[in-house]
DNA sequence: TGGGTCATGTAACCTGTTACATGATTAG
DNA sequence: CTAATCATGTAACAGGTTACATGACCCA
């Protein structure tokens, strides 16, 4: 249920429309969550439903009208209870294709696997100077004392660009060692 | 498509049951990718259905019987082909909860983050030390250079390693600044 | 005149999770 | 006697992907 309670803790901050929500996933939260929008509004709606969130609409002139959700007090209580909640091994767990694909890359031609892993590198490299460039951006002139929210986005940036960095040095040594064993 | 490609990948291995393949993706690719019994059975039926595998009785005394599956030149062709098929972003996009449950621990009690640090290093530890029992095992005796097979799986393992590694030494240094903090 | 941003969604489909169901054998 | 292992699945639901649809404004 994390997209529900992430859309629940950034509904905190203030109140968004889903074309807002989306962006905030997209520039931000990529590097652990992705969402398209016709999920995003799927989720939303189905949260008003719930009761979590309820919504007005905002006129706007020369622009399509808007819908703006905000966070209930029963959705404030799910979210508290939902950080509250034990940590499972499903929480921790990942998925790659690609993982899976190198996997079984020994029935092929190596040249291919070494193809795969230059994008993956590329991929990484253009993640990693995106993401640092929005962790400036937004940890500027915070003072972490007093507020946490900045703090634990630090953590979670951190652990973006560090685990970018690996995938980096991974691919590079894996690039290296294909090369030697394919001549 | 990924898990329907595994199991494809594996198959080309040998012929298996069900059982076995859950067993595979259970015991040594756990930490690329998961699925669960009932997943799997449905993906073999499904890819029975279109052609990519084929399907065996093998009759058993004092144990139940055995459904063995194997692969068809159908099957081995779409594994080629998914193979060749360019890396887009989305294979190398992965999800974590434990993140989102960290990016927005700000407004709990940073004890609590805390104690999911904690844990989460916990289940990593543990994990690293699997798989290090288990790469031990299976590459074990094996010519890399006869051999691409065991080459691959261990560039994956090593990632794994690497990922683990990554993830206690952040973890760790998480808790450090927590703790310092929230005094 | 064409592409980007703002803004909303629906529909169909595929993939993953959870709970349930059965039943024999073997090892501690 | 009880728990684990072997071996199969179904059903319902939740979550994620892909394709489609609309329409106005602004900038080059």
């Amino acid at each position: 249920m994390s997209l529900k309670h992430g859309l629940l803790g950034l509904l905190e901050y203030g109140d968004m429309t889903g074309y807002e929500l989306c962006k905030v996933f997209n520039d931000s939260l990529a590097f652990f969550w992705q969402a398209t929008t016709s999920q995003v509004y799927r989720e939303l709606s189905a949260m008003e439903k719930k009761g979590w969130l309820c919504s007005g609409e905002v006129i706007q002139s020369g622009k399509p009208n808007k819908k703006v959700y905000g966070i209930t007090d029963e959705g404030r209580s799910e979210l508290t209870q939902w950080l509250a909640r034990d940590l499972k091994k499903s929480d921790v767990e990942t998925r790659s294709a690609f993982l899976m694909k190198i996997f079984l890359s020994g029935r092929t031609d190596p040249r291919q696997a070494i193809e795969n892993l230059r994008a993956f590198r590329d991929i990484h490299v253009q993640e990693l100077s995106k993401l640092e460039k929005s962790s400036a951006i937004d940890t500027y002139g915070q003072d972490m004392k007093d507020n946490l929210i900045p703090l634990f986005w630090g953590l979670t940036a951190r652990f973006g660009s560090e685990y970018y960095r690996m995938c980096i040095a991974w691919a590079d040594e894996s690039i290296r060692i294909l090369t030697e064993v394919s001549q």
